[in-house]
DNA sequence: TTTTGAGTTGTTCGA
DNA sequence: GTCGAACAACTCAAA
């Protein structure tokens, strides 16, 4: 009877899991399940409290999914090319199998582990799981790897079959005689990690479900208004499905299906539910652009995927930095934004383009400390398709816009938040200020500052700068690469 | 090789 | 308040 190790990392479920189900299959169900927490990425330059300790609780989920079949999740701590070599061979494991990550830090640690598994003379297997395409499974006529969103979705649906969303059922699984020594899952605090605000429910249950509920047709706020609804950071139109994604607790064939069976099953199906799918897939598609970016372009994590804006000169000032970071810049759908990232670990995506837009044009901040910022506080935080929003708003990524497209922080406050119920529910200082100024309190007269219980300059702060001179600062500091 | 069409999510200005 | 045009020029992808 052979054994085959799975070695858990960003897919933390057990159904539609690509790796995994080889794993029971080619072992006839001796499957034994791993997870390795990795140091280094528990402190690296992007490491989290809020997704540490997210993923702690996938881990608990996913040891109780596993238990619930009779097996368990082997947990160690350390380093993964010194450990999965060792447990290997301690375990007489004929094989290890994975599911591929396409980071360069991932793809290096990977193929030395791949190496040293074969010097053994175990097989060591990886599969296509995170996304629907990876690495050249797109490519334009050219035979090149494309760096235009449109034209790689197009050529994506294009080529889309029905196989590339296939689903595997959960296998059955046995267990061993007896199952190695296990690290205990550690609790948040054993890893000095304090993080005081609500998670969502943790595992694929819970992500299965959030699922069902937002493709819920029934219902007025499930995915028949998402093309209209997304948009609104104070409204709940998005599917709040990145947590679960980012690691996995959510496969990505699972969503692609389940959104285009429910759109097939139907000939009724309403046209705005109809561009509603539509439009989240386009945003699956998205997701699976920017891993396809960071694959080919790893540079892109240390600077501009346009080289020619590594050159420019951001004044990077602290204070200003430091006043985005805590919320109060004066700008209240900015300030609503960042505290929103505070207290729940997440971010609308309107806001998300909104206070990028504003620390790199506003503030004249570089996109990396933003990026950087990001990836420490959110529990979705993805490298790939972080840096490619950042590198976008920043205007020195792929399908870069225009540079002169600058976001209004008031406009887009007044048109994406009209009553101000965003603003309102994350900065309550603003709570009782008129609609017509809950975008731009500062230009309130003095007894209307009264009336609404707020002082500007004491209560909450006067704009920091001043969007329509820092516009024009932004465009000179652009112009200067250009030419 | 050359040409052609198009490019996530905007803003501002003037009629 | 609403509408259309200008913004500035460049790169990518496909024909």
């Amino acid at each position: 009877m052979i054994r085959i190790l799975h070695w858990f990392r960003r897919d933390l479920r057990l159904n539609d899991n690509a790796a995994f189900s080889a794993a029971a299959h080619d072992s006839a169900g001796m499957v034994l399940p791993l997870f390795i927490l990795d140091d280094a990425l528990l402190q690296g330059r992007f490491a989290s409290a809020a997704r540490s300790t997210w993923l702690l609780a996938g881990l608990r989920a996913l040891d109780a999914e596993l238990r619930a079949r009779g097996s368990r999740l082997i947990v160690r701590r350390g380093d993964p090319q010194q450990i999965l070599p060792a447990l290997a061979a301690e375990l007489d494991a004929a094989g290890v199998y994975w599911n591929r990550d396409y980071t360069p830090y991932a793809i290096k640690r990977d193929s030395t582990i791949k190496a040293q598994l074969k010097a053994d003379g175990r097989s060591a297997r990886s599969f296509k799981d995170g996304v629907i395409f990876e690495m050249d499974d797109v490519l334009s006529g050219g035979g090149t790897a494309y760096t235009v969103y449109t034209p790689y979705a197009r050529t994506w649906r294009k080529q889309l079959t029905p196989a590339d969303y296939a689903l595997q059922t959960v296998p059955e699984l046995g267990a061993p005689a007896q199952w190695p020594a296990s690290d205990p899952i550690p609790e948040p605090s054993e890893l000095g990690l304090d993080v005081t605000h609500p998670l969502p429910a943790a595992g694929e249950q819970a992500a299965l479900a959030s699922l069902a509920q937002f493709l819920d047709l029934r219902r007025n706020q499930g995915i028949a208004d998402y093309a209209e609804q997304r948009n609104l950071p104070g409204s709940p139109g998005t599917s709040r499905l990145s947590p679960y994604l980012r690691l996995g607790m959510l496969g990505i064939r699972t969503c692609l299906r389940a959104a285009l069976e429910r759109a097939d099953a139907n000939p009724q199906t309403p046209q705005n539910t109809r561009d509603s799918i539509d439009t989240w897939v386009s945003e699956l598609i998205w997701r699976d652009f920017y891993v396809q970016v960071l694959y080919h372009h790893p540079h892109v994590l240390s600077g501009a995927f346009r080289q020619e804006y590594d050159r420019l000169d951001w004044p990077n000032d602290e204070g200003l930095f430091a006043a985005w970071q805590a919320g109060r810049t004066g700008y209240p759908i900015v300030d609503a934004a960042m505290r929103q990232l505070r207290r729940e670990g997440w971010m609308h995506n309107r806001a998300r383009m909104i206070v990028a837009s504003f620390l790199t044009k506003d503030l004249l901040v570089d996109w990396r400390w933003g990026e950087r910022h990001f990836m420490q506080l959110l529990i979705d935080g993805d490298p790939a398709a972080n840096n490619g929003g950042w590198q976008w708003a920043a205007g020195t990524g792929t399908d870069a816009q225009p540079y002169f497209r600058i976001f209004n922080p008031v406009s887009q406050g007044k048109k994406f938040d009209p009553e101000g119920a965003y603003v309102r529910r994350y900065v309550p200082e603003l709570a009782n200020v008129p609609n017509k100024f809950i975008h731009e309190p500062h230009t309130m007269a003095p007894a209307e500052q009264i009336r609404a219980d707020v002082q500007v300059g004491r209560d909450y702060p006067a704009p920091i700068v001043d969007h329509k001179q820092q516009r024009e600062r932004a465009l000179a500091l652009y112009a200067r690469v250009k030419k």
